[in-house]
DNA sequence: TTATCACTTTGTAACGATTCTAATTAAAGA
DNA sequence: TCTTTAATTAGAATCGTTACAAAGTGATAA
């Protein structure tokens, strides 16, 4: 079976990259923290432990190559770092987020959810979509209230 | 009549602020320019103009105090720049954005649009939603068709 | 008026995230 | 193999932003 790792190489090869071992270090260090959004120097930190000699300008060229090609998402929450976020496979759009003013938590949201809005913004501002950033910021379930479960997540 | 600056010194005034000399120019900075979406270096320069004894760092100041009151949104388009966005007056939410990959050009949507989504966002994740942030990355009106008409902006 | 107090501003230094640079290393092609 | 190009490294440099210490402002009260 083809691994996800190999995909991305293939993914790689196609833009005329190479899969280099450090690039393989940092793209399973994403994958081992796909629900985590974590910034260049978190990731910069986890590489370390699996290959020690890794430079941090390395991990920040890695990183800013693999967002070209769109396998990982650049975001920025406010905060004044910015996070990476690997994009789902074969994941048209950018998932939404959740952010949790109260304790922190960022939480995603894979439905599309906007088709509807999208439709009304090219057609009445005429602008042609390639992309979007919603983050909608608030209390989250955790902290709404103690009692209530963990939604359709 | 009442003006502008007038309403926002009666809201810096409720929450025990002055409106000094200094925070009448960033102010009135902001007002001239509403349309653009400033960093606190272009707000700077031009605050200059009017009050060349103005510091970087009261502008600064200025800026963080005037979004902790909900006078400004600060956004982030993904260049490693703040930017400084006078609210619409009485408006609830965060207007959006329409940012051209191709001219750099930045539009506003001052309609809702995400009430359906918010609703579905409420209830399906059990979140509370405080704030929004909705940027579309695309090709403009202006550079999608030289010969097409500016849109209902 | 003068003294006092809290708030504000100033310029500069410090900071932290990110990018650049020069030297080195690794890989690929001939 | 040799040559050429791409990639990596450590550390310096840069840039936006924040923190700090000193000075200024303005209101209040003796």
């Amino acid at each position: 079976m083809e691994t996800r790792i190999d995909r991305i190489k293939k993914q790689l090869h196609a833009a005329s990259y190479k899969l280099t071992p450090q690039r393989e270090a940092t793209v399973r260090v994403l994958l081992d923290h796909e629900e985590d959004h974590l910034s260049a120097e978190d990731v910069y930190l986890l590489v370390k432990d699996i290959a020690p000699e890794i430079g941090l300008a390395t991990v920040y060229r890695t990183l800013e190559l693999l967002t070209e090609l769109k396998i990982v998402d650049k975001i920025n929450f406010g905060d004044g770092v910015s996070r990476y976020d690997l994009r789902q496979e074969g994941a048209a759009h950018f998932h939404h987020h959740l952010v949790c003013l109260e304790c922190g938590a960022v939480d995603e949201i894979q439905e599309d959810l906007l088709e509807d809005v999208e439709n009304i913004v090219e057609k009445r501002w005429n602008f042609q979509i390639k992309d979007h950033r919603l983050t909608f910021h608030g209390i989250c379930w955790r902290c709404n209230d103690s009692s209530s479960q963990n939604p359709s997540e």
